[in-house]
RNA sequence: GCGGUCGUGGCGAAGUGGUUAACGCAUCGGAUUGUGGUUCCGACAUUCGGGGGUUCGAUUCCCCUCGAUCGCCCCA
C-alpha cells in the first residue's frame, strides 16, 4: 500500500500558497484590463481529442499522457495542455457563432503529463493561459505575447527575453519542409537516432537538436525565412511593427520550433536568463494555430494564444530573489486568564470576527505568556487581554503590540476601537 | 525511458565498523504565578528511508527496493 504524494506532484501549503493566490489574482486582473475572459474546460478529456488536436506525433501524446478507462470504456486523458480543450469548447459551444469576435479566453488550472520531475517539471503543474480566436490580425499576436510579458513584468521579474519566431504558413512550411530533407538526408546517418526519426515525422525539430547542435549541415540548414512566402513574410513583419509600437523588445530565433503540431506562422517562447535557474528556462510558450478549430470540426478559425508555467514562474521568481507582497495580516490575539474570561472567549472573540477584525485565540489552555508568544509568533497588530478585573467591569485591556501601549475600553466598543486603528 | 547525487528528531545538519548518535532552529517547561519579542536553565531520536547480506558487532561496508533531487530527451 503506498498512500504517499504521487511522483511529480507537490502539496502547496499555508506560507506557499499566497503567492499562488497573488499570482492567480495578478493574472486575473491583467486579463481583465486586456478583456479575457475565463473558461472552465475539464480535467479531463476524450484522448481523441488530444490525439487529434495536439498530434499524434508528437512526445505528449506519445509518451506523457495520463490516458484512463473509465466505466463505461471511455479512454479518457487528463488534459496534457489547454488549447485543445479551448478549442473543442470553442466549436461545441458554437463561440464561432458569437457577435463579439475574436473571443479572447483564458485559464488557471492543473495539467498533467507523465515525464521524470526535475526542477521546473512536475506531472501535475498549473498553466495560466490565453485563447483568442476568430482573429487573423497580426496585433492580436502581439497583444498576446504583450499580454505575457506584463504578467512577469508586474510580478518584478527582470531577466526575462522574448524569443520570436515564424514558422509560415502551410504552403512555406511545406515547401522548407521539403529543403530540409533534401538537405539532410543524404547524411542523415551521420545524426543521432532521435534526429532521424525526425527527418521524416518533424525535420524542423532537428535543428532545435542539441546533441547534433556542431554538425556543419546545421549551421548553413535551409531557414524558414527564406522559404516565406509573400503573405507570411508580411505577417511576421506585421507582428514585428506591432510590438515595436508597444515598445515590447524581443529576438529572432529562426530555430525556434514549438512542440506542438497545431502551430503555424508566429511562435514565442518567453526564457528566463536569471543565475541560478535551473536547466529548463523556458516560462511560457505559445503561437498561432489556424488549422487546429476547424480540425476540431469546426469553421475555418484562426487562433493564437499562449500559455506559462505557474512553477517554472516561482521559480524564476525565486531565482531573482523577487518577494511578493503577500500579507497574512492577524488584526487581533485575544488573550484570557483564569477560567471565566476563557469561558466567555468564543462569543468575545467571534464578536470581532463578524466586525471584520482578523482575529485568534488559544485552544491549548496555554498561559498568559504562552499565549503572548503566539500572538508576536502570528504577528498579531493588537492583544486584548481578558481578565477577571477586566470581566468584572465589562472592560478589556486593548494593547498594540508594536508600540506596547495598552488600554483599557468597555467591551462593548473593543471592535470599534481596533478598526480605527487598523 | 536513461544517467549523477542524496535519504540521520518537526526542520536544518555533523558523525563513526564498537556499544551515551554532536550541534543549530523550532517546540514545550522554568527563571519572571496579570503582559510578548532579549537572556539564562531544563526537556525533546530504544534510533539513523525499507528489506536482505557480510560481521562477534552496521547508522557507518555490499546488494535490492522505495523515495527525493539534479541532468538527458522533450517541454510549461
Amino acid at each position: 500500500m503506498n498512500i504517499n504524494i504521487p511522483r511529480g506532484t507537490q502539496d502547496i501549503l499555508p506560507g506557499e500558497v499566497e503567492k499562488w493566490q497573488y499570482i492567480e489574482q495578478k493574472a486575473k486582473d491583467i486579463c481583465g484590463r486586456f478583456r479575457y475572459s475565463e473558461i472552465r474546460t475539464p480535467i479531463f478529456e476524450h484522448t481523441d481529442l488530444f490525439a487529434r488536436g495536439v498530434g499524434d506525433t508528437t512526445d505528449i501524446v506519445q509518451k506523457e499522457m495520463y490516458t484512463f478507462q473509465d466505466r463505461g470504456d471511455r479512454s479518457l486523458t487528463l488534459r496534457p495542455e489547454g488549447t485543445a480543450p479551448v478549442a473543442r469548447s470553442y466549436v461545441e459551444n458554437k463561440m464561432f457563432g458569437q457577435v463579439s469576435q475574436p473571443v479572447k479566453l483564458f485559464y488557471i488550472g492543473p495539467m498533467f503529463r507523465y515525464e521524470r520531475p526535475q526542477a521546473g517539471r512536475y506531472r501535475q503543474f498549473v498553466q495560466f493561459g490565453i485563447e483568442a480566436m476568430g482573429s487573423n490580425d497580426p496585433s492580436i499576436d502581439a497583444e498576446v505575447m504583450a499580454l505575457a510579458m506584463t504578467m512577469y513584468q508586474e510580478l518584478g521579474l527582470k531577466s526575462i527575453k522574448l524569443v520570436l519566431n515564424t514558422l509560415g504558413d502551410l504552403e512555406s512550411r511545406k515547401a522548407h519542409r521539403e529543403a530540409l530533407i533534401a538537405h539532410f538526408k543524404p547524411r542523415i546517418e551521420e545524426f543521432c537516432s532521435d534526429c532521424q526519426n525526425r527527418l521524416e515525422t518533424n525535420p524542423l525539430r532537428i535543428l532545435d537538436c542539441k546533441k547534433d547542435r556542431g554538425h556543419e549541415l546545421m549551421a548553413n540548414a535551409p531557414s524558414i525565412h527564406d522559404y516565406l512566402n509573400e503573405e507570411s513574410s508580411a505577417y511576421f513583419s506585421a507582428v514585428k511593427e506591432s510590438l515595436d509600437l508597444m515598445g515590447i523588445t524581443y529576438v529572432v530565433d529562426p530555430t525556434l520550433v514549438r512542440g506542438l503540431d497545431y502551430y503555424n506562422h508566429t511562435a514565442f517562447e518567453i526564457m528566463s536568463d536569471a543565475e541560478g535557474f535551473g536547466a529548463i528556462t523556458t516560462l511560457s510558450g505559445g503561437g498561432r494555430y489556424n488549422g487546429l478549430v476547424e480540425d476540431l470540426g469546426g469553421p475555418a478559425t484562426p487562433g493564437i494564444g499562449f500559455a506559462m508555467s505557474l512553477e517554472r514562474l516561482l521559480l524564476a521568481l525565486k531565482a531573482e530573489g523577487v518577494e511578493l507582497p503577500v500579507t497574512n495580516k492577524l488584526d487581533c490575539y485575544l488573550v484570557t486568564m483564569g477560567e471565566e474570561a476563557k469561558s466567555k472567549a468564543p462569543g468575545i472573540l467571534f464578536d470581532l470576527r463578524k466586525a471584520g477584525i482578523s482575529a485568534e485565540k488559544d485552544y491549548l489552555d496555554k498561559k498568559m505568556k504562552a499565549q503572548f508568544k503566539a500572538a508576536d509568533r502570528e504577528n498579531a497588530k493588537f492583544v486584548a487581554v481578558l481578565g477577571d478585573d477586566e470581566l468584572a467591569n465589562e472592560q478589556i485591556n486593548i494593547k498594540d503590540l508594536s508600540t506596547g501601549e495598552q488600554v483599557q475600553v468597555p467591551l462593548d466598543e473593543a471592535a470599534q476601537y481596533m478598526k480605527d486603528r487598523l
